[in-house]
DNA sequence: CCGTTAACCTGAGAGC
DNA sequence: TGCTCTCAGGTTAACG
């Protein structure tokens, strides 16, 4: 589901809602994540406030307090529900993520919150939630790329990253350890708005495409933060509204379709790269 | 170090 | 209906 800017919508969501709220208790209904979700979770964080919410690249981290962080990742198919305990029967404008049936089965955690249950659910179990010590998570993210929205994602550094790379640039800009945060959806969309083939190769790009690189990454993360995220199945925002950047999809999804730049009278392609469906323009992206 | 592939999971939808 | 196949917003261990 959610690429950087699902997660940052999702963020600021939750930090208007339960930033400041006490965490009651933890009840863990399967602990089987991308990696084992830790027993010691309610232990560890029950009775405590989740004093702010913040976000780094598409994961989503609790500040308990000052030495524990809790780290989240939705994986591809995790979502957040928030349930006001007062409005239980009528949650409709309390749920980010409000699928009318949400399947029980997959309701993997439940914190219990001041005013709100907190329910993590993720059928194909790909997120994970794991428990830091302030140090250890800096120590994790200096193995994560800097993110579009940073200023360590410059020229400099993606020309360098590029010199000897053989591999294409679709594959890099969903190589998070290059640079984080961009998912299928937005490489896609990055690429067709930087007029370059998804194929080409990393070494051959010139410094005006490495220019329009890091300015497309930059600008059509920051239009679908403001778009209030993709919602191609049913992420609703906090309000209960979809996002709507979808709407602005220019090549995803949009196979056979004709290409959306003037004067190009080409028709949207599908191509399979690493393991990835990739759309793209042949004629207008060289 | 570099690049590729398989693997981790479930569910929806297409085609037969 | 029901079976099989493909695909889905992500990451990473293992291999040559």
């Amino acid at each position: 589901m959610p690429e950087l800017p699902e997660v940052e919508v999702l963020k600021r969501s939750l930090q208007k809602k339960i930033r400041f709220c006490k965490i009651i208790r933890i009840k863990i209904y399967n602990r089987n994540l991308r990696y084992k979700v830790p027993y010691s979770i309610n232990k560890n964080l029950k009775n405590n406030v989740v004093n702010n919410i913040s976000r780094i690249s598409k994961y989503l981290i609790f500040h308990i307090n000052f030495s524990k962080k809790l780290l989240i990742h939705l994986g591809m198919s995790g979502t957040i529900h928030l349930i006001n305990k007062k409005n239980f029967k009528k949650n409709t404008n309390t749920s980010f993520y409000s699928s009318p049936n949400l399947p029980l089965k997959h309701n993997h955690i439940e914190f219990f919150l001041e005013k709100y249950q907190l329910i993590y659910n993720d059928p194909r179990r790909f997120g994970f939630f794991k428990i830091f010590e302030k140090k250890s998570l800096s120590d994790f993210f200096n193995n994560v790329g800097p993110e579009p929205l940073n200023n360590k994602f410059n020229i400099n550094y993606i020309s360098n990253y590029f010199i000897n790379k053989k591999k294409n640039i679709k594959s890099f800009l969903l190589d998070q350890k290059f640079v984080s945060g961009i998912g299928n959806i937005y490489a896609s969309e990055i690429l067709f708005c930087c007029k370059i083939n998804p194929l080409k190769k990393a070494k051959s790009l010139t410094k005006l495409d490495i220019k329009k690189i890091r300015y497309f990454s930059k600008s059509i993360l920051n239009q679908a933060i403001k778009k209030g995220g993709s919602s191609i199945r049913d992420f609703k925002n906090v309000e209960g509204r979809n996002g709507s950047y979808q709407n602005e999809f220019k090549v995803y999804q949009r196979e056979n379709l004709n290409c959306l730049n003037k004067d190009c009278f080409g028709k949207i392609k599908k191509k399979v790269i690493s393991k990835r469906s990739t759309f793209f323009c042949n004629r207008c992206q060289k």
